[in-house]
DNA sequence: CTATGTAAACAAC
DNA sequence: GTTGTTTACATAG
């Protein structure tokens, strides 16, 4: 596909969206050649004293202040054929969390939206990465990229400066009045949305989940209960099950303090989605609840755990490449523990391919008004992944591994979803993942399109194999 | 029935 | 103790 075909990205730029300037160029993302140099506010980020041009040796441009929004949802996939070609296409407002009220309605004329793009701009966008050297985990100031706080010192709420979504934009077209304060409103926001909004804050949305923390200290009352560790939890939760967020490696050696949290580039232009997606195909529904349920307890707590470690393996293999590639974000999509417990051989326990995070696509929206699109609709949200900016990483052996490739097909028409009506659903009492997008059957193996072999890249994978 | 919140088990760190 | 994953369960609508 062209780079400088402009619909792709008509819809990003001219909406002074968050999204970055980027094109992709079959095999990867490549900065657009209209940036300019004009990001030094971004330099704050960085605990290392470079500035990103220096980090990165790239420089960003605002966008084109004149330009208007909305843009066609299907125009600004900007991708050729088909996927251009999508029927039900509707702006990332359709696709809100909450739908739109006219209190929400924010003005988009003002220069604090130039401003904000430039801070949300970050290096992490952009996959030319050289070395970075950074010491501290956390090393990125919380509070260099929040907003300021009121008169009563008192950090705002997302209510009171809607950060700006993209989803926003849509729904305000860019011409809507300030919205109103509407803190009460905070209360009744689910979680996926505030851990959306705090990251839409964030620079290159991305935070790790202390600051996550804190964002909800300051900006919701879910933790103003003292009682504390459940919303904590519920958090935690939200993060690892809803779709619209994923894991990063921080830029640091210092993995002890966790991931970093980012929205992936899908939930920036459609919003975030319900968490409870997971659960789709749930058989423990009330009144068919297991005679044990303690086991049953231990059983998901066991998979909980052995994620975890597979996870922590993997984290260790990659940190052993990226020590020599000195790359710090080399692995910089989440691996799901669903990838690999659903993705194994049954037998041998080995991984067969990546997967898509179980949660990573749903048709159950947060507000989407007119979604009667079969569960085959995961074009839309496909072709929205191969405009990913931070798509990329790098396997063992230097290939560019789109992230895209976990889910998708090589032809964009075929069918992403494995909707085996012939799967059997789980017991309940054995607890198993539900089929994830691009999944296949456990028993029957991968379904003939795979997209993605993982052993194709890492054939040592089994070493961080329990 | 869905969406959401919460609790909890577990593993890694 | 914290982080992350997963499942179970309760509840509102």
């Amino acid at each position: 596909m062209g780079l400088e075909d402009a619909a792709t990205l008509q819809w990003s730029t001219n909406c002074e969206s968050m999204l970055p300037c980027l094109d992709q160029d079959n095999g990867g993302f490549h900065i657009s050649p209209q940036f300019t140099s004009e990001s030094a506010a971004l330099s704050t980020y960085f605990p290392n004293d470079l500035p990103y041009s220096g980090n990165y040796n790239l420089t960003y441009s605002t966008p084109n202040p004149a330009s208007s929004c909305p843009r066609s949802y299907a125009s600004a996939h900007g991708l050729p054929g088909s996927m251009s070609n999508v029927p039900n296409s509707y702006p990332p407002s359709a696709y809100l969390i909450d739908p739109q009220k006219p209190q929400d309605v924010v003005d988009m004329s003002t220069q604090s939206r130039t401003s904000q793009f430039q801070q949300l701009q970050s290096p992490y966008e952009n996959h030319v990465l050289p070395n970075i050297k950074v010491e501290e985990s956390r090393d990125y100031d919380s509070r260099s990229y929040l907003p300021e706080t009121d008169v009563q010192g008192r950090y705002p709420t997302p209510h009171d400066d809607p950060p700006l979504p993209l989803s926003d934009l849509g729904r305000s077209e860019c011409n809507g009045t300030p919205a109103p304060d509407e803190c009460a409103v905070d209360k009744e926001q689910p979680y996926a949305q505030l851990i959306y909004r705090a990251l839409l804050e964030a620079p290159n949305h991305t935070m790790v989940l202390r600051d996550i923390y804190d964002w909800f200290k300051r900006n919701t009352d879910k933790a103003a209960d003292k009682d504390m560790k459940g919303w904590q939890n519920s958090i935690r939760h939200n993060l690892s099950m809803n779709g619209a967020f994923e894991k990063v490696n921080h830029p640091s050696e210092e993995v002890k303090k966790g991931f970093m949290w980012r929205l992936t580039s899908d939930s920036l232009t459609t919003g975030v989605k319900s968490t409870t997606r997971y659960r789709k195909n749930q058989q423990n529904k009330r009144g068919q609840r297991s005679q044990h349920p303690q086991p049953q307890r231990q059983a998901s707590g066991a998979k909980g755990g052995q994620a975890a470690r597979r996870t922590a393996k993997f984290r260790r293999s990659q940190r052993l490449n990226d020590s020599y590639r000195s790359n710090p974000y080399s692995m910089s999509r989440s691996v799901p523990a669903s990838a690999y417990s659903s993705g194994y051989d049954s037998n041998s326990d080995i991984p067969i391919a990546y997967t898509a995070s179980p949660c990573y696509n749903s048709e159950v929206d947060f507000g989407e008004p007119t979604k009667k699109d079969d569960f085959g609709s995961p074009l839309a949200r496909s072709s929205l992944s191969l405009l990913s900016s931070r798509s990329y990483s790098r396997s063992p052996h230097d290939v560019l591994i789109p992230d895209s490739a976990f889910v998708l097909p090589s032809d964009p028409s075929e069918t992403l979803f494995y909707q085996e009506s012939s799967t059997p659903s789980p017991p309940a009492d054995d607890p198993l993942t539900p089929p994830s997008p691009g999944e296949w059957d456990v028993d029957t193996g991968p379904p003939t399109s795979t997209p993605f072999i993982y052993d194709d890249i890492h054939p040592n994978y089994s070493e961080f194999l329990g």
